[in-house]
RNA sequence: GCGCCCUUAGCUCAGUUGGAUAGAGCGUCGGACUACGAAUCCGAAGGCCAGAGGUUCAAAUCCUCUAGGGCGCGCCA
C-alpha cells in the first residue's frame, strides 16, 4: 500500500507518532491532515490528546514534536499542532526520480491486479437523439474505465444499447407517418420521426396502442418487426460510431437489451421461485420488503411484454456469469437511482451474493440545456462547435509565428474536444451543473487547454533544453515555487487513488489545475528574471535539474489528461 | 403526499469526509511581452457558507426544523 513516495512519508510520520503517542496506527493515521503551505506538508491536531492527557494542546504538540525523529522529515510544533514539512532536498529527489522512473503512466499500481470490474457506460437509446447530457455517462465512464486500467484492473466496458422497448414501436409507426424514404438510412431521421412520433403519442391514444402492439410484435419474433429493428439498430448504430472514434472510446463490449430477450421467463421464474412475485392490476410485479413504501418491481406489463427492470435483472446474471466481476459499476443519471435500488434489492433478495459487488455510479443532470432556440443541443453539435473555435485559435497563434503545426484542423479538433471534456469532468460526478455554451467552449482560465497549454510548454522547454536529463541535481532546486510544484507533483499518484476509490474522475482534473497553476507560475518567474530560467543560460547543472522538474511536470500532465480521455498535443 | 439530492463571491464551481485567517475560474478594475510560447502570470475589489436551533475543544462539513430549487414515485427507458 505504500508504495508511492507521499505514502512513505505520510506513514512514517503516521507511525511516529502513533508510538510516541501509544496509539493504534489505524487511529492516528485518520487525524493527519495534509498542512497549510506555510506550514509544511502534514498536521496533527493535538485537540483530542488535550482531553485524555488533561494538557493544554500546545503543550501536548511542543513535546510531541520534541520526541519526534524522522528521516525525511522536519518536525516542529506550532500552537497546538505538530507539523512535518518533507525534507525539501530528499523530497524533490524523491519526486523526480519517482515520476521519471515511471515515465506517463505515473501513479498507476497493481493493486487491482486479478480483479475484473464490469463497467456500463454511454449506453444511448438507440432511435433516441442523443443529446449533449450524454456526454456525462460517456465521458465519466471513459474516464473511470482509465482509472481503474490504471490500477490493473481488468476492464470489461460495456455500452448497453437501450435497443429494446416501446420507442422502437414509436419509430416504426412514425416512419409510416412522418417518414421520407430517401433518408432512411440517416441516423437524423431516426431522431426526427421519433421526435414526432414520441409528441403524437403523448395526444393521441391510438397511435401509442400501435407502437405498443409494434413492440409485442417485435418480443413475439415477428419476422418483419425484427427486419425493421435491425435496420434501425444498425442505423443507430452507425450514427453514433464517429462521435465515439473522435472521443477515443472503444469498447470491450457493445450488447443491448435485446440481448436478453429470450431470458426473461427464466428470469421471472428464479425471481418467483426464490423472492416470489404477484399479480396486480394484470401486471407481475415483485412486491419486496426492503423498504417500508417503496413502490414495487414490475417485472411484466398487462400485456405480456417486459420492462427494463426485468432486462436488467437478466443482464446483471449475465454479466456475472461471464466476468465474476469484483465490482459492476452502472454509470447512469442519478434520475434511476430508485430503480437501481430496486434492481439490487432484487439480486439481493434472490440470494446472489454478488449483490453488494453492483453500484450506481450516478451523476447530476445538466440544466438549462435549452439554450439555441429551445432545442436539443447534440453533442457532435458541441463538439463541431469547440472544433471551430479552437481553429480560430490555432490560426491567430500561427500566424502570430508561436507555433508551427502542420495539421491545424487535428490541433484544433485536440484542443476543442479537450475544452469540453474537461469542462464536464472538473465538476463532481454528483453535481447538477449549469450548461453554459460559452463556458464550454472557453479556452481561457482554467480549463482543458490551460492544460494542454501547460504540457506544451513543458514539451517545448526539453525540446529548447536538449531533451530530459539523464541525471539532476535536485539539491538545485530550492526555489518556493519548485518546492510547491514537487509537492503537487508527489501527490497525483493519491488523487488518482481516490479517484479510483471514489469513482470520481474530478479529483485527477482538479489536481492537474493545481500543478498546472504551479508549473505556469515557475515558468512565468523566468520572464521577469533570466536567473530563473528553467532552460538557464549560464549555469549547466541548474539547467539540468530544471528540466528534469519539467520533465517530471510533462509527466503527469500527460498522464492525467490520457487518464481522462483529452489529447495532450506537444504544441499549441 | 412520500423518498432522494442540492443551496458557499455578481455568475459557474472547489473545499481532502469535523481542524489553523473559507478557495479557484469567469466577469470587473489595475499591472507584466521586440516572448525559455501572453491560450500565460501578478495585484485589487467581492462571503452572516440560504435561515434558525443543536452536538463538539473545534461546524461550510454532523443532527433537527424552516424557506427555496432539482429529481424520482407499477405497466417509458
Amino acid at each position: 500500500m505504500t508504495q508511492f513516495l507521499h505514502d512513505r512519508l505520510f506513514e512514517a510520520f503516521a507511525s511516529a507518532l502513533a508510538a510516541a503517542v501509544g496509539q493504534p496506527v489505524d487511529a492516528i493515521r485518520a487525524q493527519v491532515k495534509p498542512a497549510e503551505p506555510e506550514h509544511g506538508d502534514l498536521a496533527f491536531p493535538t485537540f483530542p490528546l488535550a482531553k485524555q492527557l488533561r494538557k493544554g494542546p500546545p503543550a501536548i504538540a511542543a513535546e510531541l514534536a520534541g520526541k519526534l525523529s524522522v528521516p525525511g522529515l522536519q518536525v516542529a510544533a506550532a500552537g497546538p499542532y505538530v507539523n512535518a514539512r518533507f525534507e525539501p532536498r530528499a523530497f524533490m529527489d524523491g519526486v523526480l526520480s519517482e515520476a521519471r522512473g515511471a515515465g506517463v503512466g505515473y501513479g498507476s499500481s497493481d493493486t487491482g491486479r486479478g480483479k475484473t470490474v464490469v463497467i456500463d457506460y454511454s449506453s444511448p437509446n438507440i432511435a433516441k437523439p442523443i443529446a449533449f447530457h450524454h456526454l456525462r455517462t460517456t465521458l465519466i465512464g471513459h474516464a473511470i474505465a482509465n482509472l481503474y486500467r490504471g490500477q490493473g484492473w481488468q476492464v470489461e466496458g460495456i455500452n448497453y444499447l437501450g435497443d429494446w422497448g416501446k420507442q422502437f414501436g414509436l419509430v416504426a409507426v412514425g416512419l409510416q407517418e412522418y417518414g421520407d424514404p430517401a433518408r432512411r438510412g440517416e441516423m437524423a431521421h431516426l431522431v426526427d420521426v421519433y421526435v414526432k412520433a414520441n409528441a403524437r403519442a403523448e395526444t393521441d391514444p391510438a397511435f401509442d396502442a400501435e407502437a405498443r402492439a409494434f413492440f409485442r410484435k417485435m418480443e413475439e419474433g415477428d419476422p418483419e418487426a425484427r427486419a425493421l429493428w435491425s435496420e434501425l439498430r444498425e442505423t443507430s448504430l452507425r450514427g453514433f460510431q464517429p462521435t465515439y472514434e473522435r472521443l477515443g472510446i472503444r469498447f470491450e463490449h457493445v450488447d443491448g437489451e435485446s440481448l436478453y430477450e429470450d431470458r426473461m421467463d427464466a428470469v421471472i421464474e428464479e425471481i418467483a421461485r426464490t423472492v416470489g412475485v404477484k399479480e396486480s392490476e394484470g401486471a407481475l410485479i415483485v412486491d419486496l420488503p426492503y423498504a417500508e413504501g417503496e413502490p414495487p418491481v414490475l417485472l411484466r406489463k398487462a400485456d405480456g411484454s417486459t420492462l427494463y427492470a426485468t432486462r436488467d435483472l437478466a443482464a446483471a446474471e449475465d454479466r456475472w456469469e461471464r466476468f465474476h466481476f469484483d465490482r459492476s459499476l452502472y454509470v447512469v443519471a442519478r434520475d434511476q437511482s430508485l430503480h437501481f435500488a430496486q434492481v439490487f434489492g432484487v439480486l439481493k433478495a434472490m440470494g446472489k451474493p454478488w449483490a453488494d459487488r453492483c453500484v450506481h455510479v450516478s451523476f447530476g443532470r445538466i440544466m438549462g440545456m435549452s439554450t439555441r432556440a429551445g432545442r436539443l443541443v447534440l453533442l457532435n453539435q458541441v463538439l463541431d462547435e469547440a472544433r471551430a473555435r479552437a481553429l480560430e485559435k490555432v490560426k491567430e497563434s500561427a500566424a502570430s509565428g508561436r507555433i508551427h503545426t502542420e495539421e491545424p484542423e487535428r490541433l484544433a479538433e485536440q484542443v476543442g474536444l479537450g475544452a469540453v471534456v474537461f469542462g464536464d469532468l472538473k465538476n463532481r460526478r454528483n453535481t447538477d451543473y449549469t450548461f453554459d455554451w460559452d463556458e464550454v467552449l472557453e479556452f481561457d482560465g482554467h480549463t482543458g487547454p490551460y492544460l494542454q497549454y501547460a504540457h506544451a510548454r513543458a514539451c517545448n522547454l526539453l525540446k529548447r533544453g536538449g531533451g530530459a536529463p539523464a541525471r539532476a541535481d535536485a539539491g538545485l532546486l530550492t526555489l518556493p515555487e519548485e518546492q510547491q510544484l514537487a509537492r503537487m507533483l508527489a501527490r497525483f499518484p493519491v488523487q488518482v487513488r481516490a479517484a479510483v476509490e471514489q469513482d470520481e474522475p474530478s479529483f485527477v482534473a482538479r489536481h492537474l489545475i493545481d500543478v498546472a497553476v504551479e508549473f505556469s507560475r515557475w515558468y512565468t518567474l523566468g520572464n521577469q528574471d533570466r536567473d530563473k530560467r528553467v532552460v538557464h543560460e549560464t549555469d549547466a547543472a541548474l539547467r539540468a535539474a530544471r528540466l528534469a522538474l519539467a520533465d517530471a511536470v510533462r509527466i503527469v500532465l500527460a498522464t492525467g489528461l490520457q487518464l481522462l480521455g483529452i489529447a495532450a498535443p506537444e504544441s499549441m
